[in-house]
DNA sequence: TTGTACGCGTTATCAA
DNA sequence: TTGATAACGCGTACAA
């Protein structure tokens, strides 16, 4: 069942099937309707791809994602997928992994099945070496291209972000406000917001005029489904030696991990140690103490960046950066300051 | 830039440029030498629109998924679009919530949109009265539809699931065998894979000539993102005079939630409360003690399901239905058959 | 081995 | 207010 079908029914021509199905009002009220029972006799529906070809849009994005159940990811791509598909887009999703010739292989398709965007979820897209970046500035001279937590100026490539940068910084301030000494920062990723948390955690010290000991920056090399390796980790740390009264993490799970390593060697949370993680996620309920963490605002980042996807695609002028704050969120893993220290339990 | 520029500039036909295109053998090599670097050169790419159009597919799958930020769905997602992409195939995302009026909605768009093949993502999406399952039958005579974790039998339908009540009934067996006599089951969906784990924890106690007490089975009525809500909960029960020495639940996270009301109250895990979640989740680690769980095999699942769409997509001819089991994962809030009971920690 | 010409189902332009 | 028709770019009989 085709226009032609159609035009034939209603006994008019393929155009004016054309102009009711797009809503045009120049159309006889009788000639509408006429057409319209006809559409719904035949349970008619325009073919998206003869349409896609003569507009050259059918109203589709692309959606990148390293790995779409990592939880923090899988919120980003739940939140994206419905704002766009309220605004009347839908979206193809490629889950990439970490590599970047698989990153680029997954834009190429997006790229060749004509998208009209492409949001690129999270900072793993980004190279440190920017001309490794030509992929994604490529792609933006074809598309726009959305950013969600990174940055990169150029054209058509539009970032959406929270200040890592300064959510972390306050959350280490108020780890050294609260009399902790020894700060140990657990990363697991040189992404650029990684880096950005790094960044924070460094300028609270020279805040404070504290000089940095970069043997409490450490690297946990494995995976985020690993926590017990994580748990092990921390520990190997405390044996060789490093003495720490507090644990910031740039992930929840890190967190999570440093937790357990308190709890099995009877180490009281937070009066010993204090831990702070970053997400808050649903990590931070399932342990217990419960995890203070840091929140993003990860929903308000999403429907600000398809704000400004959809705005972008229907031709206004759309901010190149947006950056919002995050939050730090205490529960029962640190020394909120309105307490007085001894009410925590 | 299209096949008739690069038919010009190779100075052949579309035709030919075509047939290098889709990799005939019956080209001149030196002609297709020509062809393949003025096509090289141009950075030309077919356009999938057009394609689209005269074979009436551009290689697309719907996915619908209640709520892609559902750890378990998630991954699901993940297993399935991976497999997809390397089988040629790009995936629409749609995350439609758990109200059938807009999952029908997700279904026409994709329909519309004239997707290869749909995948229904988890259980939610079968009504209980068969007539309600209209929309996913009149589907199924377009596009073969995939359920993953469901069953319906009906032409065009394939099924892949994990015999869930079998591997809870595996799980309450293990519980009561190991002296267990009153077994707490947590649960918070009527889906059809909901069903089944309760039919395989009824079962259970038949097969040991036990009558289940019906107070034992209690629906929690929250967000899984609520594990305080459940911790409360299941507080409730037992101050309502509801004692068990052990609890089984249909989602790790319900199961998390009576860790935690253990720990609270000072209950030793497993002597004094044995648990038993469900879907082995990142949730069993991150808790202490770490979590027994009962693994459904979501990878496999998963691949099993791509392997069938994609071959049914070929024309071969593939199981309606495709039935895995699960397994119980023993961590620390049971007593393994295998130890004695005192030495677990 | 290669080329010609048409069909795929829309939308948009122009004329009536 | 309506209709005829050209484009959109590809694949593919059929002919050569």
């Amino acid at each position: 069942m085709n226009i032609y079908d159609i035009s034939k029914l209603a006994g008019v021509s393929t155009a004016t099937v054309s102009r009711v199905i797009n809503g045009f009002d120049n159309v006889k009220p009788s000639t509408r309707e006429k057409v319209l029972s006809v559409m719904a006799k035949q349970g008619y529906t325009p073919n998206a791809f003869a349409r896609g070809l003569g507009l050259n849009t059918m109203n589709s994005v692309g959606i990148m994602c390293a790995d779409s159940s990592d939880m923090y990811l899988a919120k980003a791509v739940y939140y994206i997928e419905g704002r766009l598909r309220e605004g009347g887009y839908h979206c193809i999703l490629t889950c990439t992994g970490y590599e970047r010739e698989s990153q680029r292989e997954a834009m190429d398709m997006l790229l060749s099945q004509h998208v009209d965007c492409i949001i690129l979820v999270g900072s793993t897209f980004i190279d440190k070496s920017d001309k490794n970046n030509k992929y994604i500035y490529d792609a933006a001279s074809t598309v726009p291209v959305m950013l969600l937590n990174a940055s990169l100026e150029h054209k058509g490539i539009y970032c959406v972000l929270c200040d890592d940068c300064h959510a972390t910084q306050t959350a280490t301030l108020h780890l050294i406000d609260d009399g902790r000494s020894d700060i140990l920062y657990l990363f697991n990723s040189y992404s650029y917001s990684a880096k950005k948390k790094a960044l924070g955690y460094r300028s609270a010290f020279e805040m404070r005029g504290i000089t940095c000991d970069e043997r409490y920056i450490q690297f946990f090399n494995g995976s985020s489904q690993d926590i017990e390796g994580v748990c092990n980790f921390v520990s190997d740390l405390k044996d060789k030696g490093l003495h720490f009264d507090a644990v910031l993490a740039s992930d929840d799970f890190l967190a999570v991990g440093a937790i357990k390593y308190a709890i099995r060697n009877g180490i009281t949370i937070p009066n010993e140690l204090s831990v702070i993680g970053y997400n808050n996620s649903i990590l931070t309920t399932c342990c217990e103490p419960e995890l203070s963490s840091v929140d993003n605002q990860l929903e308000l980042l999403c429907n600000n960046l398809v704000r400004i996807c959809i705005g972008t695609l229907s031709g206004e002028s759309m901010p190149r950066k947006t950056i919002f704050g995050g939050e730090l969120i205490h529960r029962k893993t640190t020394v909120h300051p309105d307490d007085s220290d001894s009410e925590n339990s």
